[in-house]
RNA sequence: CGGGGCGUAGUAUAUCGGUAGUAUGCAUGCUUUGGGAGCAUGAGGGCCGAGUUCGAUUCUCGGCGCCCCGACCA
């Protein structure tokens, strides 16, 4: 992509009503627009970093069987009234509307109940089962507080997949698949090595729930971490029985604050009885499905990514969730640059070409602050020999090779 | 929802009961060209409403909006 078609630009400073770093710096390299408290648009840059983590998840939750759907926002009274949870006083982030042919709906912040009577049509034997299914979907909770960016919006993309299986053997199963594929995404998103399965509270249904915490100052949770075990405990289950449980003593526990990028829920058969879906076994007998629901947060994900690995110049993207692989910088080399920007096109190879006609300087810290992982500089200094330099963004190294071997490589 | 702070140009800020200043960005020209260059010229601004006043961007009240702390976050 040329930089010079790309509508957005890049600022010096950050608007004065963001403080949170991620937001910060996405509007300043122009990956993100702010349309209220709370609600931001995904411009150009921002789009293709959802994108790339919605690739991750996709691939990750195709590979344990899920099938991908998307749901309609609006969401009926009278169905979320079969699971009391249509009050305001039991589910207080609605948002809520009138229809004007009268009657009232809501926008979805959850999507277990339409989900699960849907099934209705779908499921009605053993037979039918197990079926796993997920969605990208924007999710509107009208908080009483936005803070932190994209980190808690009123609105924000969340993959959210369900599970319906014929018993608790058979979920526990699925279950467990899940947090192996959760982890998955979370390596593979660059998140690995300071993302943990975190036990918290389970609800009516089960004693734990799961959640996925990724160390960061800018998460608003606390958790007790056991690196040895690779566990943490979210604190609101911090209790005597569950250490116990778990085999872990406080003394070996460590405090963080970590940001949940994913959770896994079961919640038994209950729902289902209460919306009806129910499967008939090779008896003949009925039973409620059991169902399960497993979040990410896919932009909460992007904006922890920019917390953990901007530095004081700006965005550091891990690789895999980038825009764009490189950033050609041309200086005062533009013959050159565009054979090599074409030469990378055709191969099929992301590169944002900054093609304008600006000082070094400035081409310099808009990389910088956009954070492509590598920038690819073509000047002068390479004319005779023939070579370009490539600047790792993360690690600050600097290799000069020659314009072959880069469009080659 | 409790507490606190704030609203001035696209952005960031200053000042002030009496012609609203600076930086940056933008436009034009010249000079410049490896870390947000220099000079010149130009366009661009007081959240909304009411009140006080000869006069309000400034003071008072109301509204709307934004940020932070806490609470909340199946």
């Amino acid at each position: 992509m040329l930089q010079n078609q790309l509508f957005t630009k890049t600022r010096k400073e950050a608007p004065k009503d963001e403080v949170a770093k991620n937001a910060q710096l996405l509007i300043r390299a122009g990956f993100i627009h702010k349309e209220m408290a709370g609600a931001y648009s995904f411009l150009p840059l921002g789009l293709m970093v959802i994108e790339k983590i919605k690739q991750i998840v996709r691939e990750e939750m195709n590979k344990i069987g899920g099938q991908e759907i998307i749901m309609t926002s609006l969401q009926r009274k009278e169905l979320w009234e079969k699971t009391d949870r249509w009050d305001d006083e039991k589910v207080d982030v609605w948002f809520k509307s009138a229809l004007k042919s009268g009657g009232e709906v809501g926008f979805g912040w959850s999507h277990e109940e339409p989900i699960t009577e849907m099934m209705n049509s779908f499921i009605s034997s053993y037979r039918d089962l197990p079926v796993y299914v997920y969605q990208f979907q924007t999710k509107m909770r009208n908080e009483l507080r936005a803070k932190s960016g994209i980190m808690r919006g009123r609105e924000f993309v969340m993959k959210d997949m369900y599970s319906y299986t014929t018993s608790e053997e058979a979920h526990k199963k699925f279950y467990d698949l899940t947090k192996g594929a959760y982890m998955r995404v979370f390596e593979r998103a660059g998140l690995g090595d300071r993302t943990f399965l975190t036990f918290a509270s389970g609800g009516a249904f089960t004693k734990f729930s799961h959640e996925f915490q990724t160390l960061t100052d800018a998460g608003e949770d606390v958790i007790y971490l056991h690196r040895g075990k690779k566990i943490a405990i979210n604190k609101e289950v911090l209790l005597p029985e569950v250490l116990e449980e778990l085999g872990v003593k406080e003394a070996e526990l460590e405090e963080v604050k970590a940001a949940e990028v994913g959770n896994i829920f079961s919640f038994g058969g209950s729902k289902s009885e209460q919306l009806g879906l129910r499967f008939n076994d090779e008896k003949g007998e009925a039973h409620p499905v059991i169902l399960g629901s497993y979040g990410i947060g896919i932009t909460r994900l992007m904006g922890t990514v920019v917390e953990i690995f901007a530095d004081d110049k700006g965005i550091v993207w891990p690789e895999s969730i980038a825009p764009f692989k490189y950033h050609l910088i041309d200086l005062n080399s533009k013959e050159r640059a565009n054979k090599i920007y074409k030469a990378l096109a055709d191969k099929g190879i992301e590169v944002l070409f900054d093609d304008r006609d600006t000082r070094a300087g400035e081409k310099f810290a808009d990389a910088d602050l956009i954070g492509i992982p590598y920038q690819v500089i073509v000047s002068e200094r390479g004319e005779a020999e023939k070579t370009v330099e490539v600047k790792n963004r993360m690690t600050g190294e600097t290799k000069i090779i020659s314009e072959e071997e880069f469009v080659s490589s």
